[in-house]
DNA sequence: GATGAAACTAATAGGGG
DNA sequence: CCCCTATTAGTTTCATC
């Protein structure tokens, strides 16, 4: 991947819907040279989707909260993981190392919604013996396009 | 904000290049009537921006960590965050309410970049007393446009 | 990688419920 | 106010060099 291509990428960083024409003026490339590249960068999964940022406050979702949990025993694993990503207010899941076994980010309207999914769907997972949550006051950075 | 308009979002989500035309079909709306319904969603910021999701590992990125931070007084809070999300490598930053101030999700291509970021640049900025990095191992779930 | 023709897609205008 | 059709303008794709 060349500078031509990293330029192509910055581009679409800021906006996935930049045109080809556009992006070939930045780069001084005719459209089909641009548009050949971002297919090989799609092709080579590079490029892995091409999204929306959406306002998460005027979607009505005012919490986001980290939540550490700890499995208590290795056979719960496998069960966990499997559940834990069905949830759609957990938008993100980490497996780390340290203290606690995973990580989650978690959206939800109102501290209502916390509390149900803390009491009913996450502690009712098998194996979840301890969480830790963590509430995001404000966000400074959030880039999710690296 | 309808049906109509959550299932166009919806569309995009999957697939932000997803054509006026392509969500005319699934909204079963003509595509001046999607197009125009788009334009207000960005209008009212509701879409905030389009990207593109790229993928790390492919881009250099190998290592994965979230850090916090303490600031040891009210004074040094606001050059920390000025300078803290000035690094390209902090990927996200959040005012957290607990045992620290701050939360960082660092993405870094390997060990010695997070050596030099919390040695050199983390540990460099005033105020910054005690931090805690967390590995994060993988990812099961990360929803970027939530 | 560039050029030019053909196909596709989006934007706009005009009109109706 | 929201939607439709038809027209026009713009963009991409494909073939060729």
């Amino acid at each position: 991947m060349d500078i031509i291509d990293s330029n192509i990428l910055k581009a679409m960083k800021k906006n996935g819907r930049a045109t080809a024409s556009e992006i070939s003026k930045k780069v001084n490339l005719s459209i089909p040279a641009v548009s050949e590249r971002i297919r090989k960068l799609e092709d080579g999964n590079i490029i892995e989707q091409y999204t929306v940022r959406l306002n998460r406050e005027k979607m009505g979702y005012k919490l986001l909260v980290t939540i550490f949990v700890d499995i208590d025993q290795t056979s719960n694993i496998k069960g966990f993981r499997e559940t834990i990503i069905k949830y759609s207010e957990v938008i993100e899941c980490y497996h780390i190392v340290g203290e606690y076994d995973y990580m989650l980010k978690v959206l939800l309207k109102d501290s209502s919604e916390l509390e149900d999914f803390i009491g009913n769907k996450l502690k009712s997972i098998k194996g979840v013996k301890r969480s830790n949550t963590i509430l995001m006051l404000s966000t400074l950075k959030e880039e999710i396009n690296r």
